[in-house]
DNA sequence: TGATGTATGTTTGAATTCTAACAAAAGGCG
DNA sequence: CGCCTTTTGTTAGAATTCAAACATACATCA
C-alpha cells in the first residue's frame, strides 16, 4: 500500500494527516486496490455502492448513458479525485451514474462505514477522516451545483459561456485549457455537439473567444452586456 | 428553544438523538432562530454561508434567478430540512443560490464549524452530529444528481417523464402529489412553462397520466416503449 | 511519408422550444 | 354571488436545436 502514498497524500479525503495515520486509516477502512483497463467500468449503474472510490492513477468520467449511446457527462476524475461517496454514505443506495476509465487505471476502494459505525472514538484519526469526508461531500456537492447552473441556461451559446467564464475563474486565467474534448464537453452540458460547434464558431467569429481543442481564450471586453449581468 | 423540538426531532441532521442530546447541540453550535416574511430572502445570492439553515416552519424555495426573471428552482423545502450545508462545509463558500420563503417561515441558524473544529472529543455528542452532516450532505448530494438526470434529457417530454416516474418511484404510488405550480416544475427543469403546458396536454391525451393541477397519475401501460429502456 | 482512425467543423431540413399574447379555470374575499 | 387575482391551458410565428451526413483537420503508427 506504500507505493500509493504519493497519490493519497495529495487526496482530499487524507487532507492534513501523515503517511502514517493515512496507512492506519486504511487498514481501518478496509482499503483495497484494483486495476481497470480502459474498456472496463469502475461501477456500473444499477449497482450498490457499498464502498466509495478513490482515483490513484489514470482518469474516469462518471457518467449517465441510455441504451441509445446518449451520455450525460457528470464529472471528470484525476488522481486523488473520489467518488460513489454520496451513494456510500447514503447506505449504499442504488447507483444512477457508472464511472468508466478515461484509460487504464488504479482505485482504491473504502468502506465508509467503517469511519462513520465501527469504532468511532479507538482512534483518533476517524475523527479527521470524517471531517474530511464532510468537506469532500460538500464540494461534490457544490461540483453538481455548478453543473446544474450551467445547464440551467436555455441556450446553447449561454450554456457554453457560463461554463468555460466559470472554469476561466476556476483557473484565474482568461487562457486555460478545459478536460474535455469536443464531444465531452457536450455530453457534459447536454447539448448536441454539432450545435455546441457551430455555436463556438459564432462566438470565435465575433471575436468573444478563441478555441483550439481543449485550450480556451476569454475576450471579455467583446461580450454584449447580455450575456452578463444587467 | 424547547418550542422547536418536535421540528428539530424530524430533521435528519439530529436523526438518533433525544431531546437532551439536541438542546446541549444547538448550544454548542450556536444556534439562533430567525423569523422571515413572505417578501424576504433567507439567503441570497453573492454573500457567504457561515452557517447553514435549518427550516423550522412554513417551505421555501432554492432558487437561481436572473435580473430577467429566469429562475432555476433547485430544490423546495420542507420543515426539518436543512440548507446551504454545503456552502458551510466548504469553509464559507460564496453563494450561488438564493434562499425564498414561499410564505412566512423561521429559520435555525447552526454554526457548522463548531462541531467540525472547536470541542472536538469534548461532548461525545458531536461524532453524531457530524456523523448526521454526512448523511445529509449525501443526501443532498443524490438529490441534485436527480435533478441533473431530469435535465439532462433532450426534450421537454423526456424531462417530464423523467421527473414524474423519479416521483412516482420515490412516494411508491402511480398516484401522487408534487410540490410545485405548473411555472415552479418548468423552472425545476428549466424549460419554458406554455411548452411544458403543451406537453402535458399531450401526454395525456395519449392516455399516458392524467394531471390535475399538482395531483398526477400515471398509466405506465400506456407508454410506448421508446420512453423507457431497450 | 502515407494510411488509418479520431476529432472537429459545416451544412441542411426537420423537429422542438421559445416568446408573447390571450383565453379559460380555479381560488380568495368583500 | 360577483369581482379580482392567480394559475393553467392554448395558439401561432420566430428562433433554436437536433440529427444525419459529409468535409476537413489532426494524430498515430507502420
Amino acid at each position: 500500500m506504500e507505493q500509493y502514498l504519493p497519490a493519497l497524500r495529495a487526496a482530499a479525503l487524507f487532507d492534513g494527516m501523515d503517511d502514517n495515520r493515512i496507512l492506519s486509516i486504511l487498514r481501518c477502512m478496509d482499503a483495497r486496490v484494483a486495476q481497470r483497463r480502459k474498456d472496463e467500468p469502475l461501477l456500473r449503474a444499477g449497482e450498490r455502492a457499498q464502498c466509495m472510490g478513490v482515483l490513484l492513477t489514470g482518469s474516469a468520467l462518471i457518467v449517465q448513458a441510455d441504451v441509445w449511446g446518449r451520455r450525460n457527462i457528470m464529472a471528470k476524475l484525476t488522481p486523488g479525485e473520489s467518488f460513489a461517496e454520496p451513494f456510500a454514505a447514503a447506505g449504499g443506495a442504488a447507483l444512477n451514474i457508472s464511472v468508466v476509465p478515461g484509460e487504464a487505471c488504479e482505485v482504491l476502494w473504502l468502506d465508509i462505514n467503517r469511519t462513520l459505525t465501527l469504532c468511532p472514538s479507538a482512534c483518533e484519526h476517524h475523527a479527521r477522516v470524517v471531517r474530511n469526508l464532510v468537506s469532500v461531500l460538500a464540494k461534490k456537492a457544490l461540483k453538481f451545483n455548478e453543473k446544474i447552473t450551467h445547464m440551467s441556461r436555455r441556450t446553447t451559446r449561454e450554456k457554453l459561456l457560463s461554463y468555460l467564464s466559470g472554469e476561466s475563474m476556476r483557473q484565474g486565467a482568461l487562457n486555460f485549457d478545459i478536460p474535455y474534448d469536443r464531444q465531452q464537453l457536450a455530453d457534459y452540458l447536454c447539448v448536441d455537439r454539432s450545435a455546441m460547434c457551430v455555436e463556438l464558431s459564432r462566438l470565435q467569429r465575433e471575436g468573444v473567444l478563441t478555441a483550439v481543442r481543449r485550450h480556451f481564450t476569454l475576450r471579455a471586453d467583446a461580450l454584449p452586456p447580455k450575456d452578463f449581468l444587467l
